[in-house]
DNA sequence: TTGCTCCTCACGTCACGTGAGGTGGC
DNA sequence: TTGCTCCTCACGTCACGTGAGGTGGC
Protein backbone atom coordinates (compact mmCIF):
# COMPACT_ATOMS: atom_id res chain seq x y z
CA UNK A 1 0.00 0.00 0.00
CA UNK A 2 2.95 2.28 0.63
CA UNK A 3 6.05 3.30 -2.01
CA UNK A 4 9.29 2.57 -1.39
CA UNK A 5 11.58 0.61 1.00
CA UNK A 6 12.16 1.55 4.43
CA UNK A 7 14.85 3.17 6.03
CA UNK A 8 16.51 -0.14 7.32
CA UNK A 9 16.27 -1.89 3.99
CA UNK A 10 17.45 1.17 2.68
CA UNK A 11 19.95 0.97 4.80
CA UNK A 12 21.35 -2.40 3.82
CA UNK A 13 21.07 -1.96 0.12
CA UNK A 14 23.79 0.80 0.55
CA UNK A 15 25.69 -1.07 3.05
CA UNK A 16 25.62 1.32 5.75
CA UNK A 17 24.32 1.74 9.07
CA UNK A 18 20.66 3.26 10.17
CA UNK A 19 22.27 5.85 12.01
CA UNK A 20 24.12 6.85 8.82
CA UNK A 21 21.15 7.27 6.54
CA UNK A 22 19.41 10.17 9.54
CA UNK A 23 22.89 11.72 9.39
CA UNK A 24 22.75 11.90 5.93
CA UNK A 25 19.31 13.55 6.43
CA UNK A 26 20.46 15.43 9.12
CA UNK A 27 23.27 17.51 7.70
CA UNK A 28 21.13 17.83 4.05
CA UNK A 29 23.31 15.36 2.06
CA UNK A 30 20.24 13.29 1.17
CA UNK A 31 16.65 15.01 0.92
CA UNK A 32 13.86 13.73 3.77
CA UNK A 33 12.14 10.95 1.35
CA UNK A 34 8.32 10.66 1.99
CA UNK A 35 7.04 9.38 5.26
CA UNK A 36 4.36 7.10 5.10
CA UNK A 37 1.38 6.93 7.97
CA UNK A 38 3.31 5.58 10.48
CA UNK A 39 5.99 8.65 9.84
CA UNK A 40 8.53 5.87 8.59
CA UNK A 41 10.54 7.13 5.99
CA UNK A 42 9.95 5.49 2.15
CA UNK A 43 12.51 5.29 -0.25
CA UNK A 44 12.32 5.38 -3.77
CA UNK A 45 14.64 4.20 -6.64
CA UNK A 46 15.34 7.96 -7.07
CA UNK A 47 16.08 7.97 -3.42
CA UNK A 48 18.17 5.29 -3.33
CA UNK A 49 19.98 6.32 -6.53
CA UNK A 50 20.90 9.10 -4.28
CA UNK A 51 22.15 7.08 -1.85
CA UNK A 52 24.22 4.87 -3.49
CA UNK A 53 26.18 7.66 -5.36
CA UNK A 54 26.81 9.53 -1.84
CA UNK A 55 27.57 6.18 -0.68
CA UNK A 56 30.48 5.81 -3.23
CA UNK A 57 31.91 8.83 -2.62
CA UNK A 58 32.15 8.54 0.86
CA UNK A 59 33.40 5.21 0.69
CA UNK A 60 36.20 6.77 -1.79
CA UNK A 61 37.11 9.01 1.03
CA UNK A 62 35.44 12.26 -0.60
CA UNK A 63 34.37 14.39 2.71
CA UNK A 64 30.68 14.57 3.23
CA UNK A 65 30.42 18.59 2.78
CA UNK A 66 31.96 18.17 -0.90
CA UNK A 67 29.47 15.23 -2.17
CA UNK A 68 26.40 17.28 -2.41
CA UNK A 69 27.88 19.85 -3.99
CA UNK A 70 29.72 17.91 -6.43
CA UNK A 71 26.44 15.30 -6.74
CA UNK A 72 24.60 19.03 -7.81
CA UNK A 73 27.72 19.88 -10.68
CA UNK A 74 25.82 16.57 -12.53
CA UNK A 75 24.45 18.34 -14.68
CA UNK A 76 27.75 19.78 -16.28
CA UNK A 77 28.74 16.73 -17.20
CA UNK A 78 32.18 17.63 -18.03
CA UNK A 79 32.96 19.10 -14.50
CA UNK A 80 31.39 15.76 -13.10
CA UNK A 81 32.87 13.80 -14.85
CA UNK A 82 36.39 15.64 -14.09
CA UNK A 83 35.53 15.22 -10.42
CA UNK A 84 34.83 11.73 -10.24
CA UNK A 85 38.47 11.09 -12.22
CA UNK A 86 39.74 12.84 -9.55
CA UNK A 87 38.02 11.30 -6.66
CA UNK A 88 39.31 8.04 -8.40
CA UNK A 89 42.55 8.95 -8.77
CA UNK A 90 43.23 9.98 -5.01
CA UNK A 91 41.53 6.42 -4.26
CA UNK A 92 43.98 4.28 -6.55
CA UNK A 93 46.47 6.27 -4.70
CA UNK A 94 45.07 5.34 -1.38
CA UNK A 95 44.77 1.62 -2.31
CA UNK A 96 48.45 1.85 -2.92
CA UNK A 97 49.09 3.51 0.01
CA UNK A 98 47.39 0.81 2.32
CA UNK A 99 49.34 -2.15 0.29
CA UNK A 100 52.38 0.14 1.68
CA UNK A 101 51.33 -0.37 4.84
CA UNK A 102 50.62 -4.00 4.46
CA UNK A 103 54.34 -4.75 3.92
CA UNK A 104 55.65 -2.69 6.56
CA UNK A 105 53.09 -4.62 8.78
CA UNK A 106 54.87 -7.66 8.37
CA UNK A 107 58.36 -5.91 8.58
CA UNK A 108 57.00 -5.24 12.36
CA UNK A 109 57.24 -9.09 13.13
CA UNK A 110 61.06 -8.72 12.91
CA UNK A 111 61.30 -6.06 15.28
CA UNK A 112 63.45 -3.01 14.49
CA UNK A 113 64.32 -4.17 10.69
CA UNK A 114 60.68 -1.68 10.21
CA UNK A 115 62.62 0.85 10.99
CA UNK A 116 65.18 1.10 8.17
CA UNK A 117 64.80 -0.05 4.12
CA UNK A 118 66.12 -3.41 2.98
CA UNK A 119 69.16 -1.83 2.12
CA UNK A 120 70.55 -0.45 5.28
CA UNK A 121 69.35 -4.09 7.04
CA UNK A 122 71.71 -5.74 4.60
CA UNK A 123 74.19 -3.73 5.54
CA UNK A 124 73.50 -4.29 9.36
CA UNK A 125 73.26 -7.94 8.45
CA UNK A 126 77.02 -7.95 6.90
CA UNK A 127 78.69 -6.58 10.15
CA UNK A 128 78.97 -9.41 12.48
CA UNK A 129 80.56 -11.32 9.78
CA UNK A 130 83.46 -8.95 9.30
CA UNK A 131 84.27 -8.69 13.16
CA UNK A 132 82.08 -6.41 14.45
CA UNK A 133 80.37 -6.50 17.93
CA UNK A 134 77.01 -6.68 18.56
CA UNK A 135 77.32 -3.18 20.73
CA UNK A 136 79.28 -1.59 17.76
CA UNK A 137 76.41 -2.94 15.33
CA UNK A 138 73.49 -1.37 17.37
CA UNK A 139 75.14 1.77 18.06
CA UNK A 140 75.56 2.16 13.94
CA UNK A 141 71.45 0.91 13.64
CA UNK A 142 70.61 3.86 15.87
CA UNK A 143 72.69 6.16 13.91
CA UNK A 144 71.49 5.15 10.60
CA UNK A 145 67.73 5.81 12.12
CA UNK A 146 68.47 8.86 13.19
CA UNK A 147 70.08 9.74 10.16
CA UNK A 148 67.34 8.95 8.49
CA UNK A 149 64.95 11.03 10.24
CA UNK A 150 66.87 13.93 10.71
CA UNK A 151 68.35 13.70 6.66
CA UNK A 152 65.86 11.83 4.73
CA UNK A 153 67.85 13.23 1.36
CA UNK A 154 71.09 12.69 2.17
CA UNK A 155 70.28 9.25 3.05
CA UNK A 156 70.98 7.25 0.38
CA UNK A 157 74.51 9.02 -0.21
CA UNK A 158 74.99 7.67 3.51
CA UNK A 159 74.51 4.55 2.86
CA UNK A 160 76.19 3.80 -0.64
CA UNK A 161 79.31 5.25 1.70
CA UNK A 162 79.10 2.52 4.38
CA UNK A 163 78.72 0.19 1.29
CA UNK A 164 82.26 1.06 0.42
CA UNK A 165 83.62 1.53 3.91
CA UNK A 166 82.53 -1.98 4.61
CA UNK A 167 83.62 -3.44 0.97
CA UNK A 168 87.16 -1.98 1.96
CA UNK A 169 89.22 -4.70 4.36
CA UNK A 170 91.72 -2.24 5.37
CA UNK A 171 89.23 0.41 6.30
CA UNK A 172 87.06 -2.45 8.52
CA UNK A 173 90.15 -3.47 10.12
CA UNK A 174 90.83 0.65 11.26
CA UNK A 175 87.59 0.88 12.81
CA UNK A 176 87.86 -2.47 14.18
CA UNK A 177 91.10 -0.91 16.11
CA UNK A 178 89.01 1.90 17.26
CA UNK A 179 86.60 -0.29 18.77
CA UNK A 180 89.41 -1.65 20.87
CA UNK A 181 90.50 1.78 21.35
CA UNK A 182 87.35 2.07 23.52
CA UNK A 183 89.55 0.92 26.64
CA UNK A 184 92.62 2.32 26.03
CA UNK A 185 93.65 5.79 28.63
CA UNK A 186 92.30 9.11 26.62
CA UNK A 187 95.89 9.91 26.55
CA UNK A 188 97.31 6.90 24.94
CA UNK A 189 99.57 7.91 22.46
CA UNK A 190 98.40 5.14 20.06
CA UNK A 191 95.54 6.63 19.70
CA UNK A 192 97.17 9.71 17.57
CA UNK A 193 98.70 7.31 15.70
CA UNK A 194 95.11 5.20 14.77
CA UNK A 195 94.02 9.06 13.49
CA UNK A 196 96.75 9.44 11.12
CA UNK A 197 96.20 5.54 9.79
CA UNK A 198 92.33 6.20 8.99
CA UNK A 199 93.48 10.35 7.41
CA UNK A 200 96.06 8.55 5.27
CA UNK A 201 93.30 5.42 4.53
CA UNK A 202 90.88 8.51 3.16
CA UNK A 203 93.01 10.11 1.20
CA UNK A 204 94.28 7.03 -0.59
CA UNK A 205 90.72 5.93 -0.68
CA UNK A 206 88.73 9.50 -1.32
CA UNK A 207 85.44 6.71 -2.01
CA UNK A 208 85.06 5.90 1.33
CA UNK A 209 84.25 10.11 2.28
CA UNK A 210 81.36 10.01 0.01
CA UNK A 211 80.18 11.45 -3.30
CA UNK A 212 81.15 15.09 -3.10
CA UNK A 213 77.05 16.08 -4.04
CA UNK A 214 76.32 13.93 -0.53
CA UNK A 215 79.09 15.78 1.51
CA UNK A 216 77.64 18.66 0.85
CA UNK A 217 73.98 17.77 1.92
CA UNK A 218 75.39 16.98 4.92
CA UNK A 219 77.41 19.85 5.06
CA UNK A 220 74.46 21.96 5.19
CA UNK A 221 73.43 19.73 8.36
CA UNK A 222 76.53 20.03 10.66
CA UNK A 223 74.92 19.83 13.42
CA UNK A 224 73.13 16.91 12.70
CA UNK A 225 76.44 15.16 11.38
CA UNK A 226 78.06 16.12 14.61
CA UNK A 227 75.18 14.65 16.84
CA UNK A 228 75.16 11.14 15.16
CA UNK A 229 79.04 11.00 15.63
CA UNK A 230 79.35 11.88 19.19
CA UNK A 231 76.02 9.73 20.09
CA UNK A 232 78.00 7.40 21.67
CA UNK A 233 80.22 10.43 23.47
CA UNK A 234 79.41 10.10 26.84
CA UNK A 235 80.31 6.42 26.80
CA UNK A 236 83.03 6.31 24.50
CA UNK A 237 84.97 9.42 24.92
CA UNK A 238 88.07 8.25 23.47
CA UNK A 239 85.99 7.45 19.91
CA UNK A 240 84.54 10.97 19.93
CA UNK A 241 88.31 12.16 20.35
CA UNK A 242 89.69 9.73 17.66
CA UNK A 243 86.58 10.93 15.68
CA UNK A 244 87.98 14.45 16.24
CA UNK A 245 91.63 13.86 15.27
CA UNK A 246 91.09 12.33 12.05
CA UNK A 247 88.90 15.08 11.09
CA UNK A 248 91.56 17.40 11.94
CA UNK A 249 94.06 15.98 9.68
CA UNK A 250 91.57 15.68 7.05
CA UNK A 251 90.93 19.63 7.16
CA UNK A 252 94.77 20.11 7.36
CA UNK A 253 95.16 18.20 4.02
CA UNK A 254 92.59 20.26 2.16
CA UNK A 255 89.27 17.73 2.75
CA UNK A 256 86.27 19.44 3.50
CA UNK A 257 85.09 17.86 7.18
CA UNK A 258 82.85 18.93 9.25
CA UNK A 259 84.04 21.84 11.99
CA UNK A 260 83.14 20.84 15.34
CA UNK B 1 74.76 18.12 22.66
CA UNK B 2 71.42 16.75 22.92
CA UNK B 3 70.31 12.89 21.74
CA UNK B 4 67.65 12.55 19.18
CA UNK B 5 65.69 14.36 16.85
CA UNK B 6 62.85 16.75 17.72
CA UNK B 7 59.18 16.61 17.65
CA UNK B 8 59.10 17.77 13.86
CA UNK B 9 61.77 15.53 12.41
CA UNK B 10 60.16 12.41 14.32
CA UNK B 11 56.70 13.64 12.37
CA UNK B 12 57.98 13.61 9.05
CA UNK B 13 59.80 10.45 9.55
CA UNK B 14 56.76 8.17 10.42
CA UNK B 15 54.60 10.39 7.90
CA UNK B 16 52.39 12.17 10.03
CA UNK B 17 51.72 15.95 11.84
CA UNK B 18 53.10 17.40 15.31
CA UNK B 19 50.17 17.38 16.33
CA UNK B 20 49.35 13.80 15.76
CA UNK B 21 52.59 12.77 17.67
CA UNK B 22 51.24 14.79 20.52
CA UNK B 23 47.98 12.95 20.73
CA UNK B 24 50.12 10.01 21.04
CA UNK B 25 51.63 11.16 23.92
CA UNK B 26 48.43 12.37 25.48
CA UNK B 27 46.57 9.31 25.61
CA UNK B 28 49.39 7.40 26.59
CA UNK B 29 50.10 5.01 23.44
CA UNK B 30 53.85 6.93 23.00
CA UNK B 31 55.75 7.14 26.41
CA UNK B 32 56.98 10.71 26.70
CA UNK B 33 60.84 10.37 25.21
CA UNK B 34 63.38 12.53 27.29
CA UNK B 35 63.67 16.67 27.02
CA UNK B 36 66.15 18.82 26.05
CA UNK B 37 67.09 21.98 28.15
CA UNK B 38 64.29 23.66 26.16
CA UNK B 39 62.13 21.03 27.40
CA UNK B 40 61.96 20.17 23.51
CA UNK B 41 61.21 16.70 23.14
CA UNK B 42 63.93 14.44 21.77
CA UNK B 43 63.35 10.96 20.04
CA UNK B 44 65.82 8.39 20.12
CA UNK B 45 65.65 5.08 17.54
CA UNK B 46 63.85 3.29 20.20
CA UNK B 47 60.89 5.72 20.01
CA UNK B 48 61.20 6.10 16.78
CA UNK B 49 60.73 1.94 16.48
CA UNK B 50 58.03 2.17 18.71
CA UNK B 51 55.97 5.57 16.67
CA UNK B 52 56.23 3.00 13.74
CA UNK B 53 54.69 0.32 14.86
CA UNK B 54 51.67 2.94 16.23
CA UNK B 55 51.53 4.39 12.83
CA UNK B 56 51.76 1.21 10.74
CA UNK B 57 49.15 -0.51 12.86
CA UNK B 58 46.88 2.72 12.75
CA UNK B 59 47.48 3.07 9.41
CA UNK B 60 46.08 -0.35 8.70
CA UNK B 61 43.05 0.52 10.62
CA UNK B 62 43.57 -0.51 14.00
CA UNK B 63 41.63 1.58 16.79
CA UNK B 64 44.61 3.24 18.97
CA UNK B 65 42.57 1.83 22.02
CA UNK B 66 43.85 -1.63 20.81
CA UNK B 67 47.31 -0.78 19.60
CA UNK B 68 49.16 -0.30 22.88
CA UNK B 69 47.51 -3.64 24.14
CA UNK B 70 48.79 -5.36 20.83
CA UNK B 71 52.81 -3.83 20.90
CA UNK B 72 52.67 -5.29 24.74
CA UNK B 73 52.25 -8.52 23.87
CA UNK B 74 54.92 -8.77 21.74
CA UNK B 75 56.92 -10.59 23.69
CA UNK B 76 53.97 -13.77 23.72
CA UNK B 77 55.46 -13.82 20.11
CA UNK B 78 53.10 -15.89 18.89
CA UNK B 79 50.20 -13.95 20.16
CA UNK B 80 51.74 -10.68 18.62
CA UNK B 81 52.03 -12.88 15.42
CA UNK B 82 48.92 -14.15 15.05
CA UNK B 83 47.18 -10.41 15.63
CA UNK B 84 49.46 -9.03 13.19
CA UNK B 85 48.25 -11.91 10.55
CA UNK B 86 44.40 -10.47 11.52
CA UNK B 87 45.45 -6.51 11.13
CA UNK B 88 46.95 -8.10 7.52
CA UNK B 89 43.66 -9.93 6.81
CA UNK B 90 41.45 -7.17 7.30
CA UNK B 91 43.72 -4.80 5.54
CA UNK B 92 43.44 -6.68 2.67
CA UNK B 93 39.65 -6.63 2.80
CA UNK B 94 39.86 -3.07 2.87
CA UNK B 95 41.94 -2.83 -0.06
CA UNK B 96 39.24 -4.86 -1.43
CA UNK B 97 36.65 -2.86 -0.92
CA UNK B 98 38.31 0.03 -1.71
CA UNK B 99 38.34 -1.28 -5.23
CA UNK B 100 35.32 -2.60 -5.72
CA UNK B 101 34.38 1.37 -4.58
CA UNK B 102 36.42 2.35 -7.05
CA UNK B 103 34.51 0.44 -9.96
CA UNK B 104 31.20 1.30 -8.84
CA UNK B 105 32.73 4.70 -8.76
CA UNK B 106 33.24 5.18 -12.63
CA UNK B 107 29.80 3.83 -13.03
CA UNK B 108 28.21 6.75 -11.13
CA UNK B 109 29.51 8.62 -14.48
CA UNK B 110 26.66 6.57 -16.51
CA UNK B 111 23.40 7.30 -14.07
CA UNK B 112 21.30 4.52 -12.06
CA UNK B 113 23.68 1.90 -14.12
CA UNK B 114 25.37 1.62 -10.74
CA UNK B 115 22.50 0.89 -8.83
CA UNK B 116 21.81 -2.50 -10.60
CA UNK B 117 24.29 -5.20 -10.81
CA UNK B 118 25.66 -5.28 -15.16
CA UNK B 119 22.94 -8.70 -15.14
CA UNK B 120 20.37 -6.52 -14.77
CA UNK B 121 21.21 -3.59 -16.80
CA UNK B 122 21.77 -5.57 -20.01
CA UNK B 123 18.34 -7.10 -19.25
CA UNK B 124 16.96 -3.84 -19.05
CA UNK B 125 18.80 -2.44 -22.18
CA UNK B 126 17.09 -5.05 -24.33
CA UNK B 127 13.67 -4.25 -23.86
CA UNK B 128 13.27 -1.18 -26.28
CA UNK B 129 14.41 -3.36 -28.91
CA UNK B 130 11.60 -6.28 -28.10
CA UNK B 131 9.04 -2.77 -28.27
CA UNK B 132 8.54 -1.74 -24.81
CA UNK B 133 8.04 1.37 -24.42
CA UNK B 134 10.48 3.62 -21.73
CA UNK B 135 7.88 4.08 -19.47
CA UNK B 136 7.45 0.36 -19.21
CA UNK B 137 11.36 0.21 -19.13
CA UNK B 138 11.86 2.75 -16.59
CA UNK B 139 9.09 1.16 -14.48
CA UNK B 140 10.65 -2.12 -14.86
CA UNK B 141 13.88 -0.78 -13.45
CA UNK B 142 12.27 0.97 -10.55
CA UNK B 143 10.79 -2.97 -9.35
CA UNK B 144 14.21 -4.44 -9.94
CA UNK B 145 15.93 -1.77 -7.74
CA UNK B 146 13.05 -1.96 -5.02
CA UNK B 147 13.43 -5.54 -5.31
CA UNK B 148 16.72 -6.10 -4.60
CA UNK B 149 16.62 -3.48 -1.36
CA UNK B 150 13.94 -5.58 -0.23
CA UNK B 151 14.97 -8.79 -0.78
CA UNK B 152 18.43 -9.63 -2.04
CA UNK B 153 18.80 -13.35 -1.52
CA UNK B 154 16.22 -13.22 -4.25
CA UNK B 155 17.00 -11.16 -6.85
CA UNK B 156 19.55 -13.39 -8.83
CA UNK B 157 16.10 -15.19 -9.00
CA UNK B 158 14.16 -13.13 -10.21
CA UNK B 159 16.93 -12.13 -13.32
CA UNK B 160 17.06 -15.52 -14.02
CA UNK B 161 12.98 -15.58 -14.27
CA UNK B 162 13.06 -11.88 -16.50
CA UNK B 163 15.49 -13.45 -18.59
CA UNK B 164 13.35 -16.58 -19.45
CA UNK B 165 10.09 -14.29 -20.28
CA UNK B 166 12.25 -12.15 -22.56
CA UNK B 167 13.22 -14.92 -24.36
CA UNK B 168 9.96 -16.23 -24.75
CA UNK B 169 8.71 -14.05 -27.74
CA UNK B 170 5.11 -14.90 -27.17
CA UNK B 171 5.21 -14.11 -23.75
CA UNK B 172 6.82 -10.77 -24.49
CA UNK B 173 3.62 -10.12 -26.75
CA UNK B 174 1.57 -10.89 -23.79
CA UNK B 175 3.03 -8.66 -21.84
CA UNK B 176 2.82 -5.73 -24.56
CA UNK B 177 -0.55 -5.98 -24.89
CA UNK B 178 -0.79 -5.81 -21.20
CA UNK B 179 0.59 -2.10 -21.31
CA UNK B 180 -1.53 -1.19 -23.98
CA UNK B 181 -4.46 -2.69 -21.87
CA UNK B 182 -3.67 0.93 -19.90
CA UNK B 183 -5.87 2.57 -22.17
CA UNK B 184 -8.86 0.59 -22.06
CA UNK B 185 -11.57 0.72 -19.57
CA UNK B 186 -11.46 -1.00 -16.46
CA UNK B 187 -14.40 -3.15 -17.37
CA UNK B 188 -13.38 -4.39 -21.01
CA UNK B 189 -14.27 -7.42 -21.43
CA UNK B 190 -11.22 -8.02 -22.96
CA UNK B 191 -8.99 -7.65 -20.16
CA UNK B 192 -9.88 -10.84 -18.71
CA UNK B 193 -9.57 -12.21 -22.07
CA UNK B 194 -5.71 -11.45 -21.87
CA UNK B 195 -5.86 -12.80 -18.29
CA UNK B 196 -6.42 -15.74 -19.28
CA UNK B 197 -4.20 -16.13 -22.41
CA UNK B 198 -1.71 -14.79 -19.85
CA UNK B 199 -2.39 -17.11 -17.46
CA UNK B 200 -2.46 -20.09 -19.99
CA UNK B 201 0.86 -19.28 -21.36
CA UNK B 202 2.55 -19.49 -17.55
CA UNK B 203 0.83 -22.92 -17.42
CA UNK B 204 2.46 -23.94 -20.26
CA UNK B 205 5.87 -22.44 -20.08
CA UNK B 206 6.19 -23.06 -15.94
CA UNK B 207 9.98 -21.47 -16.50
CA UNK B 208 8.35 -18.09 -16.75
CA UNK B 209 7.44 -18.55 -13.19
CA UNK B 210 10.93 -19.40 -11.94
CA UNK B 211 12.63 -21.81 -9.84
CA UNK B 212 10.36 -23.16 -7.23
CA UNK B 213 13.24 -22.44 -4.69
CA UNK B 214 12.93 -19.03 -5.65
CA UNK B 215 9.14 -18.51 -5.75
CA UNK B 216 9.43 -20.10 -1.99
CA UNK B 217 12.15 -17.13 -1.01
CA UNK B 218 9.44 -14.91 -2.70
CA UNK B 219 6.48 -16.50 -0.93
CA UNK B 220 8.12 -15.56 2.21
CA UNK B 221 8.10 -11.62 1.12
CA UNK B 222 4.58 -11.88 -0.46
CA UNK B 223 3.75 -8.07 1.25
CA UNK B 224 6.91 -6.58 -1.08
CA UNK B 225 6.13 -8.72 -4.20
CA UNK B 226 2.59 -7.61 -4.25
CA UNK B 227 4.15 -3.80 -3.30
CA UNK B 228 6.10 -4.05 -6.40
CA UNK B 229 3.88 -5.14 -8.75
CA UNK B 230 1.04 -2.70 -7.16
CA UNK B 231 3.79 -0.38 -7.80
CA UNK B 232 2.60 1.93 -10.91
CA UNK B 233 -0.96 1.02 -9.37
CA UNK B 234 -2.13 4.50 -8.91
CA UNK B 235 -0.75 4.85 -12.78
CA UNK B 236 -2.32 2.15 -14.07
CA UNK B 237 -5.40 0.38 -12.51
CA UNK B 238 -6.38 -1.80 -15.14
CA UNK B 239 -2.30 -3.65 -15.35
CA UNK B 240 -3.30 -4.09 -11.61
CA UNK B 241 -6.86 -5.88 -12.55
CA UNK B 242 -4.86 -7.79 -15.02
CA UNK B 243 -2.31 -8.79 -12.40
CA UNK B 244 -4.71 -10.04 -10.07
CA UNK B 245 -7.17 -11.94 -12.65
CA UNK B 246 -4.72 -13.30 -14.13
CA UNK B 247 -3.01 -14.84 -10.79
CA UNK B 248 -6.15 -16.13 -9.59
CA UNK B 249 -6.23 -18.07 -12.79
CA UNK B 250 -3.20 -19.51 -11.65
CA UNK B 251 -4.26 -20.33 -7.98
CA UNK B 252 -7.31 -21.74 -9.74
CA UNK B 253 -4.81 -24.15 -11.87
CA UNK B 254 -3.34 -25.27 -8.32
CA UNK B 255 -0.14 -22.51 -9.08
CA UNK B 256 0.95 -21.38 -5.67
CA UNK B 257 0.66 -17.22 -6.58
CA UNK B 258 1.12 -15.08 -3.64
CA UNK B 259 -2.51 -14.11 -2.39
CA UNK B 260 -3.69 -10.66 -2.75
C1' DT C 1 1.95 -10.48 23.32
C1' DT C 2 6.76 -10.52 22.02
C1' DG C 3 10.40 -8.99 19.48
C1' DC C 4 11.81 -6.23 15.86
C1' DT C 5 11.86 -1.83 13.46
C1' DC C 6 10.92 2.70 13.41
C1' DC C 7 10.79 7.74 15.53
C1' DT C 8 13.23 12.09 17.86
C1' DC C 9 16.51 14.43 20.76
C1' DA C 10 20.65 14.91 23.19
C1' DC C 11 24.93 13.66 24.24
C1' DG C 12 29.32 10.73 23.46
C1' DT C 13 33.40 9.26 20.81
C1' DC C 14 37.31 8.67 17.92
C1' DA C 15 41.34 10.70 15.92
C1' DC C 16 42.87 14.20 15.45
C1' DG C 17 42.86 19.82 13.93
C1' DT C 18 42.68 24.80 15.17
C1' DG C 19 43.92 28.60 17.52
C1' DA C 20 45.61 31.44 21.44
C1' DG C 21 49.51 32.96 23.77
C1' DG C 22 54.09 32.26 24.55
C1' DT C 23 59.36 30.69 24.33
C1' DG C 24 63.67 28.86 21.96
C1' DG C 25 67.10 28.40 18.04
C1' DC C 26 69.85 29.85 13.58
C1' DT D 1 65.86 40.48 13.87
C1' DT D 2 62.95 37.41 11.25
C1' DG D 3 60.91 33.27 10.49
C1' DC D 4 60.58 28.71 11.86
C1' DT D 5 59.88 25.24 15.41
C1' DC D 6 58.72 24.14 19.73
C1' DC D 7 55.59 24.40 24.19
C1' DT D 8 50.73 23.96 26.77
C1' DC D 9 45.80 24.36 27.20
C1' DA D 10 41.26 24.56 25.59
C1' DC D 11 38.06 24.09 22.34
C1' DG D 12 36.43 22.53 17.51
C1' DT D 13 35.38 19.05 13.95
C1' DC D 14 34.20 15.15 11.22
C1' DA D 15 31.39 11.12 10.72
C1' DC D 16 29.05 8.95 12.87
C1' DG D 17 27.53 5.88 17.58
C1' DT D 18 24.98 5.42 21.99
C1' DG D 19 21.23 5.64 24.73
C1' DA D 20 16.76 7.35 26.54
C1' DG D 21 11.99 7.21 25.96
C1' DG D 22 8.48 6.14 23.04
C1' DT D 23 5.31 4.25 18.97
C1' DG D 24 4.15 1.01 15.01
C1' DG D 25 3.81 -3.59 12.58
C1' DC D 26 3.48 -9.01 12.03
Amino acid sequence: MVNGVTIGQAAAFVGVTVKTLRHYHQNGLVAEPPRDTSGYRRYGSAELLRLVQVRTLAAAGVPLAEIGPLLDADGDTGEFAAALADVGRRLTERIEELSARRDTLYRLAEGDRALLPERACVLLDRMPGLGFGPDYVDAQREALVLARAMVPEGFDGFLTRLEHCLDDPGYVDLVKRGCEAEGWEPDDPRIEELATAMADHYLANPALLGDPADRRAWRGAAAQYRLINDHRGDRAPVSARLTALTEARLRAAGVPAPHR
